[in-house]
DNA sequence: AAGTTAATTGAAATAGGTTATCAATTTCAA
DNA sequence: TTGAAATTGATAACCTATTTCAATTAACTT
């Protein structure tokens, strides 16, 4: 009996849908994943190496990006590399970065994020993600 | 007598503060890359290979992630390449970004911009600049 | 239950964008 | 003008992500 009851459930729809097969290396990043808020593929090749030293990062990447198209994850480019969220995980939070000692602060607001919705429709837009850094100097370094 | 006279002054005050000289390369570069509201490193070089054939694709990096530590550009990451934003451009814009087709909406929110100096001021920090993007779908990709 | 077909996998090669290396050159202060 | 230190161009190296391909596996058929 597996904890992501609903979150397997969309994922063999999509698979269902798409003429896709349900693997086990499919079923063990898809546990794997869920258990985080967000993560490189290169982490989940890490973690998941201890369990099952044959699975291949190239597999890792492939079932990310299928996650992607399956809704259950989303890519964002941070830095050189791609994080990919846990959609499931509801709780979306923005950064404060310091640009002297590198601090960062996790901020959610949820005032900012219906503004973002307003301007979004204005321009026909529809948003699956966004992202909102605010860099500047944190209490510590500001002299 | 350049027309950017502002920016080029901004620009020698970083190189002297860093012990850093002011060479007819990166006064190429910055002419050029102030034309633009944003361009990557790729289009740079493709642009000034016309003018300079012997400038190194290296050098466009090296200078444009200098006008980043001087407060001229801002890199943003977007698929696999970075696109480095022309700061000085009339008021800083922020993006809606279709993930389908790539088109690029800039915008500007006067209400979201005074909520983010709320959380830094709540945080402590104070914000030198920020970024905010907002990626979805575009009218024309949403089916 | 065995056979068939197409999707998937792992390993390694490849791709694409960015950075590091290094000898030669250029800037700038003395 | 000279000399120390920074910069440049060319290319190699790097890193992340994707593609390739033969072997394997899932799922449907009979």
């Amino acid at each position: 009996m597996s904890k992501h009851q609903k979150e397997m459930a969309l994922l063999k729809e999509h698979l269902g849908k798409h003429q896709l097969k349900y693997t086990r290396q499919r079923e063990l990043i898809l546990d794997a994943f869920l258990k985080q808020e967000h993560i490189t593929a290169e982490e989940l090749y890490h973690q998941l190496s201890r369990k099952d030293p044959h699975l291949g990062l190239a597999t890792i990447y492939r079932t990310l990006n299928l996650f992607c198209e399956a809704g259950l994850a989303q890519a964002r480019h941070f830095g050189t590399q791609t994080q990919y969220d846990n959609v499931s995980h509801k709780g979306h939070h923005d950064h404060l970065i310091c640009t002297e000692c590198g601090k960062i602060v996790e901020f959610e607001n949820c005032d900012i994020e219906r503004l973002q919705e307003e301007v979004a429709t204005r321009n026909g837009f529809i948003i699956k993600t966004h992202r909102l850094e605010l860099y500047g100097l944190c209490s510590r370094c500001q002299h």
